[in-house]
DNA sequence: TATTGTCAATACGCTAGCGTATGGATAAGA
DNA sequence: TCTTATCCATACGCTAGCGTATTGACAATA
């Protein structure tokens, strides 16, 4: 019995993930409620009681996908306790082919509402102080640290790009790990 | 007497203009018949008379910008001899708060039409090439110059896009200028 | 002056999508 | 069984934008 059919009526959360798929691969722009509501087989009648509109959807959506994303991290890099084996499971972390990335990739360039330029300024200053606290650790001082997360940080931020630019698609796991150790050994000192 | 007051009436160049100034903050989505012939003062009825449809001037604008990017590169960069000092000049010139790169950090992850990543694509692709030379020109073998060239272009791209995210908009020059020091200094061997 | 070409205004029809209003179905409790 | 809450369908009005068709204004030119 499918997952599908075992299921009587939708939830809130499975219109948010389906937003979240059309986000990771069109971008928010592409969120519309009645295409959506077509793909979940309902008709938006169904939409307007789980929702207030649109907007609704897309900041819950987000919200989601950010508190799945800090979990990954705070579970998986945040606990390691040297900083150089810590920076080096950042990055191999960033190079996975997971959704997560792949709706940081399309949000990146997405100015088209004030909302989700505000998220990704969050996000992005959030991660440069892990970052620089891993640098300062590693006993930089403060301005080269700030200068070398930058640095890393647009690395990470690139590359999503340019993965999806010329492939269309992130890059398989063997081919992101060693990526990661490349880009490892440039931007960590030795 | 004002540039607009001399004009009689539009011609091509100036409803593609206009568009890269859409592109550039807004993005590609935004780009609307309609609103643009206000913003320039006429009704749609001249649009049609120099497009034949929408992303037919999508079309002759991105080439326009494509013309002139590869023209500040063909004439700023290629002609330095010293490989290092052309990749020094790579990255103090993607530094500089142009159009251009306001247009392209847009572009970046803008997946709406089949036809944006494929110019993102053959962009990308070219830029790798000058820069996986200049590497190569340095000593690196064939492995070695496009793992380099990839990563020097993540940061390119990267920068971009932490700049706008952070800032609002691309640096000053100034700043520009010191960022781009130190990136080449991680990424130019000595 | 008459003609032709260039650029723009006006007025359509058409579609997709937003949001609302209202009623129907179904299941759980009382 | 009757009621209530939950979830969805239907039908509506509204707007923005696309593209077309037709006509008008004006300048250059013959």
């Amino acid at each position: 019995m499918s997952e599908l059919a075992k299921k009587k009526s939708l939830t809130a959360k499975d219109w948010q993930e389906a937003a979240l798929n059309v986000i990771a691969h069109q971008g928010v722009g592409a969120v519309a409620v009645e295409p959506l509501a077509r793909a979940l087989g309902v008709t938006k009648g169904s939409f307007y009681w789980h929702f207030s509109n649109r907007m609704d959807l897309v900041k819950q959506a987000l919200k989601r996908w950010r508190e799945n994303d800090n979990q990954l991290i705070e579970q998986n890099i945040l606990p390691i306790k040297n900083p150089k084996k810590r920076l080096l499971a950042w990055f191999k972390l960033s190079a996975e082919p997971i959704q997560s990335h792949l709706i940081y990739s399309t949000l990146l360039a997405d100015r088209s509402h004030a909302m989700i330029s505000k998220i990704l300024k969050e996000i992005t200053l959030e991660r440069l102080a892990h970052l620089q606290k891993s640098y300062k650790e590693m006993g930089y001082d403060n301005a080269r640290a700030k200068s070398q997360s930058l640095l890393a940080y647009s690395v990470y931020v690139g590359f999503l790009h340019m993965a999806k630019t010329l492939y269309g698609a992130l890059p398989g796991s063997t081919e992101a790990e060693d990526y990661a150790q490349f880009v490892a050994k440039q931007l960590i000192p030795s």
